[in-house]
DNA sequence: GCGATCAGCT
DNA sequence: CACAGCTGATCGC
């Protein structure tokens, strides 16, 4: 639960996930996402009440991704935002005035949305103005490496001098040291599905999910794995997303159910599902539950479970929005700001506790004393040391500084106090200045916005449609950029990608030695907290499983309970997780044609695209079935989507394929009529991946 | 009657 | 395990 207060102390007249008390008075808000633990004070009435007897209703907003707009519009309590709600595109660079009613006073701040992977539509923010650059997490789940992967968090090649980061803490302790992948959980998820509804049309799961959005990648994967529609009692608010919409279903007769019933316990007990069903033509159901919870690796601890069994037809599976302690580190030592602050305090510590986590990973900690950093660390380190030299970089981090890809303006309907500008405006590689990495360089919008705003317009005409060969000298001309972003994109993500390598190859000892940055991370912080904690027990083993076939491999002591265990899997299937469900394309409207094609497709067709798919590696998740983003496909968007820990090894591959020199690169007209498609909003999905270009 | 808060439950 | 969020009890306005 987020205990944030909604204020951060370098921009205190703007509010995030609350909206009472003090908030009430903010100049702007924003939501990160739509769950209901940041939403407080958001459908009260006092909220609009006080701002339209100040007179400031109509210039104060709520800011937030275009899905988490959708969601929350949805329900027909916050509906009364819809005309103060203005939607951001992830990775767009916007600035906002955030302008004081009462004496007209105007602040300008450029505020920049990322991908967090908690749930459909969220994102953290990235504000930059006069008081300094600083991240508000939001809530998140990013792997290992993910934070250097994001483009937008860089500058000049290396990432931005951030002031303060206001941090998802939920985990941060060690007893959730490590909590095992997105592609491992749904991997073992799969496995146990499909083991059982394959049985017969009269076995059914039920997933016993908890009422919140984050839910939705394992749904699409599910629907999509096995070519069943997920039963869900509500799916309106994903009317217009339908790579999400087109795996869900109202109707009872499917054999994967997460329907909701506030007696479903009960009920299940009964061999009845939470939306009623018992029998199928008269022939009763066969029904497993399994409901996803939280578990977790010890750093010793080798061998932890994905799939529990919890009784004779229950099972839990690993499952988590948040990122773990060791996820956590990894992103804050990467980030490594002056400041860390904890949104979360978990029961059972302290914000002491947590404060003792995450000061070594900020930067005050670890300029004092040098210390010896691991070779993939050095671009950590060097963040924290401005004045280090060059050669250090180059030696052991990454590749020579590149131009950063940047992303292209979009036209956005924005309230006239808002526009988005192209990165390009901020940190532009080829300005000298931003190679230092000085602090300043963050915080000089305001000259550079005046140009920009002419980029935007300029952006606008069909000027930008002709791009087709690529000079990779930057130029903040829009049509440069375009051409650019789409001749650069693949091939350079090779510049982040070491450090990630380096850890997720390691085991998980050798992880630990590997990823502990900071100094004062004793190891006893964990290994000893840690204890007997990590090993998951099962309530009831003396039943004989169902599908014990699949699971007791003779390792585990709890064989006949545990069925998978994340280490001994073999994660292959990870292509469908980026299909994900985090970042949903939004459509205005779903086509005819298109709810028709609800039936989903054969498991062998779909694997067929899939390995297609896998090969080509790039243009990511365009004419995906599932869930892309509004648009704007980049790279890093297909790696959210399909993010991993363990399974990194195999997946950071994807990325590394296009680097090397017999890899099979996408056409760049291929690409370019893709960009352009997508930056124009036409609907790429109608045509499906192989055949856009056609 | 409504909102805020908390305990309980899942 | 803890999550996200519901239900219901209590309190204050």
């Amino acid at each position: 639960m987020s205990s944030f207060g909604g204020q951060m102390v370098e921009y205190p007249t703007i509010s995030i996930d609350r909206f009472d008390r003090e908030n009430l008075r903010a100049r702007a808000y924003f939501l990160s996402h739509c769950h209901k633990d940041h939403m407080k004070g958001l459908r009260a009435p006092p909220l609009m009440g006080l701002k339209e007897a100040a007179g400031c209703s109509l210039k104060v907003f709520l800011y937030c991704s275009p899905v988490t707009k959708e969601l929350l519009l949805t329900s027909p309590k916050y509906r009364f935002w819809e005309k103060r709600i203005i939607a951001i595109e992830v990775e767009t660079p916007t600035q906002i005035s955030l302008i004081d009613e009462a004496s007209g006073e105007k602040e300008e701040i450029v505020v920049t949305l990322l991908p967090a992977g908690h749930c459909p539509g969220s994102v953290m923010f990235l504000f930059q103005g006069n008081n300094g650059t600083v991240l508000y997490t939001g809530d998140f789940r990013l792997a290992k490496g993910e934070a250097a992967r994001m483009e937008l968090l860089h500058s000049g090649g290396r990432v931005k001098d951030i002031q303060s980061v206001y941090l998802d803490t939920t985990f941060c302790d060690p007893r959730f040291y490590q909590i095992p992948s997105r592609e491992e959980c749904l991997s073992g998820i799969l496995e146990l599905v499909g083991g059982w509804i394959n049985r017969s049309p009269y076995h059914v799961v039920w997933l016993n999910c908890k009422a919140a959005y984050g839910y939705e990648y394992l749904f699409t994967n599910l629907s999509e794995q096995f070519g069943v529609q997920v039963h869900v009692d509500k799916l309106d608010m994903f009317r217009n997303m339908p790579d999400i919409l087109h795996h869900l279903t109202t109707d009872r007769g499917t054999q994967i159910h997460a329907c909701r019933h506030p007696k479903a316990e009960e009920y299940f007990q009964g061999n009845k599902l939470p939306c009623g069903m018992t029998s199928r033509n008269r022939i009763p159901l066969h029904t497993i539950s399994i409901k996803p919870s939280t578990m977790w690796f010890g750093e010793r601890t080798r061998k932890t479970n994905v799939i529990v069994r919890t009784g004779e037809s229950s099972y839990r599976a690993c499952f988590s929005f948040h990122s773990s302690y060791s996820e956590i580190k990894d992103f804050l030592s990467y980030i490594c700001p002056v400041n860390a602050y904890a949104n979360v305090i978990p029961v059972g510590t302290t914000v002491d506790k947590v404060t003792e986590i995450l000061k070594p990973l900020c930067r005050s900690s670890q300029s004092t004393e040098p210390k010896y950093k691991p070779l993939g660390k050095l671009k950590r380190a060097r963040t924290a040391h401005l004045d280090s030299e060059e050669e250090d970089d180059d030696l052991f981090d990454d590749p020579p500084p590149v131009p950063l890809r940047h992303k292209v303006p979009s036209q956005q309907a924005l309230h006239p106090e808002v526009f988005s500008m192209t990165a390009i405006s901020q940190n532009q590689p080829e300005n000298p200045r931003q190679s230092t990495g000085c602090y300043k360089e963050e915080n000089m919008q305001t000259p550079i916005l005046a140009n920009f705003v002419d980029c935007q317009e300029s952006n606008s005409e069909s000027e930008d449609e002709l791009g087709i060969s690529a000079p990779l000298q930057g130029h903040t001309d829009p049509v440069t950029l375009r051409q650019q972003k789409t001749d650069v994109d693949v091939p350079q993500w090779e510049v982040f990608f070491k450090r990630n390598d380096e850890i997720t190859d390691d085991g998980l000892e050798n992880f630990h030695s590997s990823t502990e940055a900071g100094a004062s991370q004793s190891p006893k912080l964990f290994s000893d907290s840690d204890g007997e904690s990590t090993h998951i027990s099962s309530q009831n083993s003396s039943q004989s499983t169902h599908i014990s076939e699949q699971g007791s491999q003779g390792w585990d002591s709890q064989a006949d309970t545990v069925l998978l265990t994340s280490q001994e899997r073999n994660c292959n299937d990870t292509t469908s997780l980026n299909k994900g469900g985090f970042r949903p394309r939004i459509k205005g409207n779903i086509a005819a044609s298109q709810l028709e094609q609800n039936v989903l497709c054969p498991k062998d067709t779909y694997s067929d695209s899939k390995s297609r798919a896998q090969d080509v590696n790039i243009v990511p998740g365009i004419g995906e079935p599932t869930t892309l983003s509004s648009g704007k496909n980049t790279p890093e968007e297909k790696w959210l989507q399909n993010p991993s820990t363990k399974a990194d090894s195999q997946s950071s591959s994807d990325f590394e394929i296009p680097s090397t020199p017999d890899a099979e690169l996408p056409k760049q007209e291929h690409l370019q009529f893709l960009y352009e498609k997508l930056a124009t909003g036409e609907n790429v999905i109608a045509g499906r991946k192989k055949k856009a270009h056609s």
